[in-house]
DNA sequence: CTAATAGTGTCTGTTAGACACTATATA
DNA sequence: TATATAGTGTCTAACAGACACTATTAG
């Protein structure tokens, strides 16, 4: 196969471009664990290997129009907050041709993500661990192994059990997605786009711990995110409702007001 | 002008693709104050403005490569660790045509700059400061103004005392840099970037601060500084030789070791 | 009652800055 | 000597985690 450079040229110059894609890595929490959406492809190249979501730039389009486009129409999801991750330009990562990809990341709380899915079958979950560690946090104490290797996969990708490899360069993608997400845990109001309107502190340390692979302490991190005002200015606030669904005491739910 | 829109085929699909550009912000602090490296453009579009080196990707070539090429190319400089910054697709952003520009930033030492700069005279060097604030450090105390700002401009920019209004988007992007640098500067190398192999703890220290855009307490910075160890590993090290500059106790140097 | 989670109070070690002090060069 | 910066010791306040405790629901 000849792999294909789209000869380009114009009043700016002789220069071949490069076609320009996006790819999403939508993240999301289930069942105590971080997860990606993708779905499996249907032909070569890595015809059967699960892939995220992805598609071209259109002329005279936004990039961050491009990536909600593609959730619109790869997912059927709307109104998601999307995010520039990084540009991925290794001149092999596509074996068609040169194919440059900027990645985005974006969150939703699972309950959106399973209505969406349901509309659309070929989309698979992929839960997201980290490696060499047991896949979720009711299986094992999180955070107890540390490592700062960099060449070996830091996250093992896996969906109904079974181990998962992505196609192109994704499984880089998707690693880059997740360290952002864990750098921006703690400024930023990432946690919140993985929860619904409303929502108990115990679900929203849940939310942390399974980002950052590890346990935190309850009484000083209620005390932080009650005490704390947000980047956009809200706080959280009790809503005097409650969570009746476990066989305890109910817990509050929170909001994020003013 | 009719903007230009490559249109190309491929197996891939029938997708126009963008030109695709690459723009360095190269800083180094100068003076006291945060600068950048801009040359003046010699045809339209915004002749005679300042803007960003910058240039096209070539076939087979990473990003990251590219970015390496324009440093070189454009300002005599090698061996210059880059950092992908930003994405920037706005389809108006060059009235040519289609130009995504994948930006990077770069650091260097002012001594190694200057060398460089005496070697292509159309350069020019161009102090970052933070807006409605006093340019440099020497004439003000920093950090004493707070604000939350988005919409409006956090820096001005300027070279021989007179304001610059950069090129495209240019400003943006200069902008973009600098807050990444912020974010970056207490878990990375940084500031390490900007210094000479040899330098006191308070060279050191006015980096931070020259970046942060605040004042710093030195005896917990040298604390911290001295017990630290860096993302790659290394720590900083006594050398025994001392900087004999000023009609002061002469300052010992430090270098990264181990 | 027990089980299980919700939620709080207190202690301790670490971190960060304020402030004051000593040290040592040049002029 | 005066002065300017180099470099340090100590105090205090805020922060973060460990741990133990009380509260309240379902069954």
């Amino acid at each position: 196969m000849s792999r294909q450079i789209p000869p380009v040229t114009s009043e700016i110059g002789e220069y071949p471009a490069p076609h320009l894609a996006v790819d999403i890595v939508l993240v999301t929490i289930h069942d105590g664990d971080l997860a990606v959406l993708m779905h499996a492809r249907t032909s070569e190249p890595f015809a059967g290997q699960l892939v995220l979501p992805g598609g071209f730039v259109h002329p005279g389009e936004l990039l961050d129009d491009t990536a909600k486009r593609v959730l619109r129409e790869k997912a059927g999801l709307s109104g998601i907050a999307v995010e520039q991750l990084y540009t991925f330009s290794d001149p092999q990562r596509d074996p068609r041709g040169w194919v440059v990809s900027v990645a985005y990341f974006a969150l939703v709380p699972y309950d959106r993500l399973q209505a969406a899915m349901s509309r659309h079958a070929n989309l698979e979950l992929v839960a997201v661990a980290p490696c060499s560690s047991p896949p979720s946090r009711k299986t094992g104490k999180p955070g107890a192994s540390r490592q700062r290797s960099t060449a070996v996969a830091l996250l093992e990708l896996s969906a109904q059990g079974q181990a998962i490899v992505p196609g192109f360069d994704h499984m880089t993608i998707v690693t880059t997605a997740i360290e952002r997400l864990r750098g921006k845990l703690d400024w930023s109001m990432v946690a919140f786009g993985l929860l619904p309107a409303r929502f108990t502190l115990y679900d929203l340390q849940r939310v942390h711990e399974c980002i950052l692979g590890r346990a935190l302490n309850k009484p000083h991190f209620r005390k932080r995110m009650l005490e704390r005002q947000f980047p956009d200015g809200r706080r959280l606030r009790a809503t005097g409702a409650f969570f009746r669904g476990g066989r305890q005491r109910p817990a509050e739910l929170y909001e994020l007001k003013e």
